[in-house]
DNA sequence: CTATTATTTGACCGACCGGTCAACTATATT
DNA sequence: AATATAGTTGACCGGTCGGTCAAATAATAG
C-alpha cells in the first residue's frame, strides 16, 4: 500500500555519478535532489542524512564494479595471472573511456572516499575499508591458485594480495593526477607481474591462454 | 616599510595542517584564520583565494617533505636500492607518528589533494601533477644508479620510477583506509624490491651497507 | 467508500561558505 | 612632523550547506 517510487534507486545513481566525477562535499543535497528528479523532503524520506545516501551509493558501487570489472576479468576459464592482468586492462578501458566522456580522469570511487573521508567519517571509513578487504581477498584467491600450478614462486599469497590492491589504486590515483589514462597501459600489465615475482607474462600466456 | 607580519607563514602552516588532517573542503577560510590567530581580511590581503593558500601550502609542503624525509632518506652514501626501503621506512616512521598524536593516518598531502580536487580544479591538479613529477625524477635518477651498478637488472628507469611512486601513494593510500601504519610496514620494503625485479634486498644489504 | 500507509511537496531553519570593503593602525622613509 | 606603505580589523554580501516539518497526494487493503 502507499505510492510506490524510484526516487531511491534514483538518488543513488546520482550520487555515485556525482560524487566519482567530484568529490563527497562538492556535491550537496540540493544537486543531488536536482539531479535524480526529486524534492528535498523526499531525500530525507528515503535517507536520514547524506552520508547514509554515500553508504548505498557504496553498496551499488559494490554490485557495478562486480558485474562490469571483476566478473569478466576474473572469469576462472582464464589462466589466473592472466585474470589480473585481464582486471588491469579493464581498468584502462574504465578510465579511457571516463576521459573521453567527461575530460576527465575520475580514478576509483572507492579509492576517492576513502581519501577524502577516511580521517573525517568513521562509518564510511569502515565501510571502504571493507570493500577493499573484500576485493584482497579476491586476489588473494587468485594469487594463490598461480602459486598451485608454479605460475608464481611460493610465497605469502595474503600480503601480496595486498601490495596488488595497492598498487592498483596507486596506478589509479596516479592516472586521476595526470589525467592520463595512458598512464594505467604503461603501468599496469608489466609491473604488477614483477611485483608478484613472476617472469614476463607475455611468453607464458602464448602457451597456456592462446 | 610599513608593518610586517609572519600571518602568511602562519595561514601556509595552519592550511598545511588542517587540510592534511582533514580535506581541503572540510576546511573553511574562517577556520583557517582562527587556527592561525587571523582576521580575514588579512587572509585576503595576503592571498587572493583558498586556492591561491593551497597552492603556497603545496609549496611548503614540498620543502618538508624534502627536510625531513627525502634528504634523510636518499642520502647519497647508502646504496641506491638501501634509499628506497629508507625512504618507505620513514614513510611508516611518519604514519606512526602521526597515528599516535591524531589518532589516524593522514596518508599522503599531495596524493590526497590529487584524489579531491584533481578533477574539479585544473591549477591544483597540475602543481600536485608537478610535485609527483618531480619525485618521480628523484626515484628515477636512484633507480638508474642501481642499474648501472647491477643491483637490478636492465631495464627503463623512468617507467619503473612511476611505478614505485605508484606503489607509494597506493601504500599510503590504503594504510589510511585502514587507519593502520603496520601496512606500510608490511607492504613497504619486501614489495618494492620485487617490483624492481630485484633479489631479496636484507642478504645484499648485509655485505653492501653494513 | 474508508482507512491506512508510502510518497511528495516546498517552505523554512540556523549555520556556514568564500569573498569584499572601507576605515584604521603600525612602521619606515624623507 | 609629514607622508607613504604594509598590515589589520570586523562588519557585511549573496549564496549554499545539511537538515526539518506539516500538509498534501497517491495507491493499496478491507
Amino acid at each position: 500500500m502507499g505510492q510506490v517510487s524510484d526516487a531511491k534507486q534514483k538518488l543513488v545513481q546520482s550520487a555515485l555519478d556525482l560524487m566519482y566525477s567530484r568529490s563527497y562535499a562538492s556535491v550537496g543535497v540540493q544537486e543531488l535532489c536536482e539531479r535524480a528528479g526529486v524534492q528535498k523532503g523526499s531525500f530525507y524520506h528515503f535517507f536520514p542524512s547524506k552520508r547514509d545516501l554515500t553508504l548505498a551509493a557504496l553498496d551499488r558501487q559494490r554490485e557495478l564494479g562486480r558485474c562490469t570489472i571483476l566478473e569478466p576479468a576474473f572469469c576462472p576459464d582464464r589462466p589466473p595471472l592472466a585474470r589480473i592482468e585481464a582486471w588491469f586492462d579493464r581498468l584502462y578501458d574504465h578510465a579511457a573511456t571516463m576521459k573521453r566522456k567527461t575530460g576527465c580522469v575520475p580514478g576509483c570511487v572507492v579509492g576517492n572516499l576513502a581519501v577524502e573521508l577516511s580521517t573525517q567519517d568513521e562509518v564510511i571509513r569502515h565501510k571502504v575499508a571493507t570493500l577493499l578487504k573484500d576485493l584482497t581477498r579476491l586476489i588473494e584467491q587468485t594469487v594463490a591458485e598461480a602459486i598451485r600450478r608454479k605460475d608464481l614462486p611460493q610465497q605469502n599469497a595474503k600480503v601480496l594480495a595486498e601490495a596488488i590492491v595497492a598498487y592498483m589504486e596507486g596506478v589509479t590515483l596516479l592516472a586521476k593526477t595526470h589525467n592520463d589514462p595512458g598512464l594505467i597501459k604503461r603501468l599496469g600489465r608489466k609491473y604488477v607481474t614483477q611485483l608478484m615475482g613472476g617472469h614476463d607474462g607475455s611468453a607464458k600466456r602464448l602457451r597456456s591462454e592462446r
